[in-house]
DNA sequence: CGAATAGTGTCTGTAAGACACTATTCC
DNA sequence: GGAATAGTGTCTTACAGACACTATTCG
């Protein structure tokens, strides 16, 4: 559903001649997008190491100031190209949520910084190019960064900055819960994918192994998930058929992520 | 889980020691509630009527912007507090998104406004007053608001202001999912309550007949949805228990809504 | 051949939903 | 008694998950 267009009246046109918006206090507003994808069949985060203050040499989620005439998913995208050099789009972008903590970046002493974070999904992008401002760029899988509420040790892994292991943390919840409902798996493989890559897919979101031969049923039973192509890949040790994406975007039943260990 | 705790570093406060902060765009921040309550077992949303421009006469969630110190979510309860009187806070309040497309407000030609939605549910909290800058405010049964996606006729119903009749759909669809998986429905209720009452903020989110006998079944049967008092409220036609919610906040398996008409 | 992968058939346990039926209270 | 509400019993259907089994390809 589309919001209505706002339309200015003549009274507001006025009132805003006269608008100075001084009288609120400056903030900033910024956008950090966790770009997911697979790598080698572990679920893997895009990181930048930072190479400015503040937290530089931190490890950070790309990101960065609102422009004034786009809209905020507009910078989610741009800074995700700025900071990685990526031509393509991520498959999939959703707003995950808003941090605005007093203290949660060290610039609140100056002006208020609040972060709009945002959730991606594409296939392997291959191997960013660090941008401005980064000193480094390169996906991690999820897996090998330090636990989020023990102490980091330095050398095991990335130290995240600012608050920025909790929005990952959001993201994963958030990217492990839609795969129940919706067909966004297929938002990490390629445009024609066999059934095993969608598997494994939920078995790198999930953690958890899936029985091949339930989830393929599963899948081909629930309508417009999936389309067959009608042509085979031949490159495992079985033939397995292709398919694209159906028209479903909401899958129901859900599939459901085994009870958490 | 919690986040790390932010720690500046001296390399950090020499720099924000010369940091300028207007080399950014100024920006506003502001949060708006979307608050939900059943009254005459239906569904409710509050609105205030504004008294300034821009968009004054329109009808609007309360809300208003970030002060310095504060957190948005502080934000969000002040605001509310100060809109319409209410002295108890809502049982549940939780961030919605954040709505910052150019030209959603009409001050967006002086200074960019980002909004952070918030939705609250609580029992039936009475007549609110109007506080500052509203004209009017009243709880609006959400069935009486006109259609979002269809022309607004003057004199039908309230005109909503921004682009709030967006973020109250965003906020109706999130309640009708959560109630789904997790135990905020009694959010709504009072603290003693019976099944029917629970019942009966199922039916008015999802806008649907619930089978008593099953739904009854159900709720007992889900581990720590709700505990007994051993209590009775003998107001109706037959005895009902009184329960109380229990521990748990996610409920497995979900309560699935009847697919849509 | 043996190992690995793709996929079908079949069985079991759980749960949602339909509905008949009983019990209690108010009018 | 009659109407409305609270709650139990029971039956049917659907589906998740377990697992045996077949088919195909690669080494």
């Amino acid at each position: 559903m589309m919001g209505k267009a706002v339309t200015i009246s003549e009274a507001d046109l006025a009132f805003i001649e006269s608008y100075d918006p001084s009288v609120f206090p400056p903030n900033a507003v910024t956008a950090d997008v966790i770009l997911l994808t697979i790598r080698s069949g572990r679920l893997a985060v895009l990181l930048v190491e930072r190479d400015n203050p503040p937290q530089q040499g931190c490890w950070a989620l790309p990101g960065g100031h609102l422009d004034p005439e786009e809209s905020i998913t507009q910078t989610a995208l741009r800074e995700l190209s700025e900071k990685t050099g990526f031509t393509a789009e991520p498959t999939h972008l959703e707003q995950l949520q808003t941090y605005s903590t007093p203290g949660r970046d060290a610039r609140d002493k100056k002006v208020r910084v609040t972060s709009v974070a945002y959730l991606a999904f594409m296939p392997d992008p291959g191997t960013p190019r660090a941008g401005a401002d980064t000193r480094s760029a390169r996906f991690w899988a999820v897996d090998d960064l330090p636990e989020f509420n023990s102490l980091i040790v330095q050398g095991e892994g990335p130290i995240l900055a600012f608050d920025h292991a909790k929005m990952l943390n959001d993201g994963l919840e958030r990217a492990a819960a839609k795969l129940e409902y919706t067909t966004l798996a297929t938002a990490f493989v390629d445009d024609r994918f066999t059934i095993s890559d969608l598997r494994h897919v939920y078995e790198a979101v999930w953690r958890c192994d899936i029985n091949p031969a339930n989830f393929s049923r599963k899948v081909k039973a629930t309508p417009d998930f999936i389309d067959p192509t009608g042509s085979q890949r031949a490159t495992g040790r079985a033939p397995a058929g292709l398919y694209v994406k159906g028209e479903a975007d909401i899958i129901s039943p859900p599939f459901f992520r085994p009870a958490l260990a």
